[in-house]
DNA sequence: CGTCAAAGTTTGCCTAGGCTACAAATCCTC
DNA sequence: GAGGATTTGTAGCCTAGGCAAACTTTGACG
């Protein structure tokens, strides 16, 4: 068999700790679906329906762009489309979403309470909001909670 | 010409303000530069060299994707390294390293500072790092500084 | 109802960033 | 100064996620 024995992926004296850069892949590969049915849902409860169009004018990408991703999230199981229709999340699909709705709106609530400006807030709440252990989280809604909505 | 005149990446009445998504997905390109170029440097001081399997190691990723990553930064001017010598940086990459550990030790202490235990913060510090406009930094230093760097 | 613009899809291309398998160089150690 | 373990590099493969261009479908409306 020629694949080594040890591979050097950790640390011996390390093996039970978790690698932050691994855990930073695992949170990327989580994102575009985060992301994208978060806004399906939003595009949904706003406007009536989600359509490919609209998906990416507020991704900022081409609808080809939007095409394919939303084909892998229907592999997925997270989404129902059939062709030229719009988009539905299924209860997977809602599940995801109302978490990362969640998230949203704990980090950015957050940022806000920590006197940041609300439109910087809402461009940084987007890249970090997948970035959180859930006492990272805790600790973000125990400080919402402390400030007393300062003015 | 068989392109649209108006594309459909922003919606009009927005048309001057930074799209977040696109934001995060600039964020994501500098991420592995930065990550790279922090760990060099740390490399470096700790043990006197940068070699590519101890990258591998802790990164968690195998040592041919570091020896291709590390091509890439060649190219782009932050690293230089002789083939089977170990990797250094350039003046370029010691300011975007310098730059990468600065924040880096700024959101570690701010989630410290906010009750997130070590471990946690040093994992969430690693995704998060890429996503923070000057203004949230600045507003992570001055929490860092009203903390009585509590017990 | 026919037309045509808007929306959606398909195809084919590209880069980044992973991986394995194997080849080559380096460098301990005796 | 061999020889073998360690380290580095190369080649080829894969997926994700972008793009443009061309094609197809839908549906509004004159
Ligand atoms: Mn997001
Ligand atoms: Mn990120
Ligand atoms: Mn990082
Ligand atoms: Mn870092």
């Amino acid at each position: 068999m020629p694949l080594q024995e040890k591979d050097t992926y950790q640390e011996k004296d390390d093996s039970s700790r978790i690698n932050p850069f691994v855990r930073v892949r695992e949170d990327h590969a989580n994102e575009l679906s985060e992301d994208y049915l978060e806004l399906i849902e939003d595009l949904i409860d706003r406007t009536g329906e989600a359509r490919t169009v609209d998906i990416a004018a507020k991704l900022g990408v081409r609808q080809a762009t939007v095409t394919k991703a939303i084909a892998r999230l229907k592999r997925e199981g997270l989404v129902t489309a059939a062709p030229y229709r719009s988009i539905f999340l299924t209860n997977e699909g809602k599940k995801i979403a109302s978490r990362a709705r969640e998230h949203h709106r704990t980090v950015l609530e957050f940022l806000i309470a920590l006197g940041v400006q609300q439109e910087v807030a809402e461009i940084d709440a987007e890249g970090i909001e997948h970035h959180l252990s859930p006492a990272t989280l805790a600790a973000m809604q125990r400080f919402i909670q402390q400030q007393p909505a300062a003015a």
